[in-house]
DNA sequence: GGGTAAGCGAGACGGTACGTCCTGTCTTTGC
DNA sequence: GCAAAGACAGGACGTACCGTCTCGCTTACCC
């Protein structure tokens, strides 16, 4: 067991994610010290080093921790209005303030620091996907989705359009975006027969 | 003019991005600092920020000084064969050894410093969505692409995807990923007729 | 009664000086820490607060533990032989390896701390000092000592000019010393009549 | 060279050494802090450890740069007189406030620091043992002093006592004091014929 | 062809944060 | 029922870089 008193000792982890999260709004991710984060939690750093590496993952953490229950998928029968429902939820939560900023920032951070990344995937995009992949198994039992198509795959290219927004061009993600994509790769490329 | 002896002012500034980018091997972009590209170029601290205002802008013009001619495309009449190759080699270069990690630390940044992500869209992916834009207009024309399809929109649906692998599961781009990215995109995900 | 167990106290009580006077031997006493002293004894570090206040004294308190009885004057009728044995046996123990160096600390703690000062005055300089003015006070009635001098001054002179090699030149306490000390101070600085 | 703009440096280097003494004085020695001194001084801390290896050695630089000319001996032909008086300048100096505690810190670091003892030795205790001596040569050649006397070991015994004071029973030292020692060194402890 | 200005290396500087260590207090648990 | 174990707030450590600022040296340009 880590701590004498858990109750006491998870108290204290969440007021310093909670201070994390106040300061990360604050000044952004890039300016955030762990120093700073120590004084507004009124915390000692060692009681931040002892439960978090780094402060990548200190904000991993932090932003996990808001956790809202959003991303259960409905199945109303109708895989495009369904896919488009939840990416809107998504998108909604992660790339429009005031997380959206920092969701960008955490996976900013999660090119320069491995432990970042793998976080970021085992507890946030893989569930995530698991979820999708669920309802596309559903669609294509349904026959609303090609057969053939390797699920992982269409999570790729649901989600790639939308991060290439939020990551590279930065342009706004709004809901007819999300309607665009969904058309386009639903029709696909080629021409009308 | 800027500088009183301009080939002395070139040659230092090639010298300190030379140094950026071969430090940035050695320890990573995140432990990259100024004073340690500086003491590597043999070059007061001044030089470099006279010529750039952060680290980020450096790292952006170090790798852009590559500049190999890459990013030409080639037009065979086939735009998925020529999609394909154009892609397999921007992929080739960017996410893989040696320059992967960088170009991915390089987007990295562009979360923290939108004057990274301005220079990086301006002076990289911009130039490169109108190239692509351009070869894609042609295949409109010669009916190799459904003609209502927004050419921007699809400039996301092909690369999204392969940013998604690269940033988030970070898993390795193969030629055969690519394959499967244009199959699927081209066929899109409805049911077969 | 203080504890339950008083031998089971006592027992803790050696272990954690000799855990101090172990560790001061190998890293110094200025290197030393509480912490260190109670990880080496296999002991909290609050059993070490309840028993002495500051490191200083959990110092002065192990030191003088060893408490070894060398202290008792000769008396074979000769003053200076008898100074210069009971002299040359203290030098030996408190002025060389290896106890000489943490002798050195703990008169350097005493002009940090009052405490220590205080507590090393009472427990061994006056102790030490009242058995030498006895000595002196039998040779002063036997006539080998000048009648008018002030004892606790005499005490002073012998052994201020060891201190001052001790503490001061830091110079090596040899028996030689000892005598030319004690030579000197019986002859006095007036020149032979 | 080691500063560009000496005059600038050797400023900087004063007003450290200020902040030092008035921190010292107002916290004592031992809860002296660089962190506080650099604040205090409104200096970078790099700036302190640029100048000095350590605490105790900026403290020796700051005791000494006080260099009150206080310590040229007279010679009005009576060598106990001139010791008097030289002897008596120097406690008044360094055995009572305001600067008797701190010259009591120094020694006490000096038993802790080796770099703090050596530079003592060298740039304080040495010249002074230098001074005395000359003027105990001068003695000796007048017939006021034995002529067998080593000098050094004569520094000893008249320093030894005071420092005996100082250091050890740390009594206050009085002028009184110093008469008594000067007439019991010159007097001898051997009974009078 | 000599004076002046600019670029430059070097690195000092005030700051901020790092991650570590220790202090002295407090709490829990296990023997 | 005490003591080991160790969490905790706090403070200082010594280091690393930041971005700014002189300094003196070296060109090169213009008169």
């Amino acid at each position: 067991m880590t701590t004498s008193h858990p109750d006491r000792a998870a108290a204290r982890t969440k007021t310093i994610m909670q201070a994390t999260l106040a300061l990360a709004q604050e000044v952004g991710y890039a300016k955030l010290s762990i120093e700073a984060v120590a004084a507004r939690a009124g915390v000692g750093k060692h009681t931040i080093y002892r439960r978090w590496p780094s402060k990548g993952l200190l904000f991993l953490d932090s932003l996990l921790s808001l956790n809202e229950p959003v991303f259960d998928y409905p199945d109303t029968g109708d895989i495009v209005a369904d896919l488009r429902r939840q990416i809107c939820t998504v998108v909604d939560l992660l790339a429009n303030p005031p997380w959206g900023p920092l969701y960008q920032a955490l996976v900013g951070e999660a090119q320069h620091d491995p432990a970042v990344a793998a976080g970021l995937n085992e507890r946030f995009i893989r569930p995530q996907t698991d979820k999708t992949i669920v309802r596309l198994r559903a669609a294509q039992e349904q026959g609303q989705v090609s057969s053939d198509m390797d699920l992982d795959l269409v999570m790729a290219t649901l989600s790639g359009p939308l991060y290439f927004r939020l990551l590279i061009t930065q342009e706004p993600l709004t809901h007819n975006y999300v309607d665009r994509v969904l058309e386009a790769l639903f029709a696909g490329m080629s021409p009308r027969l």
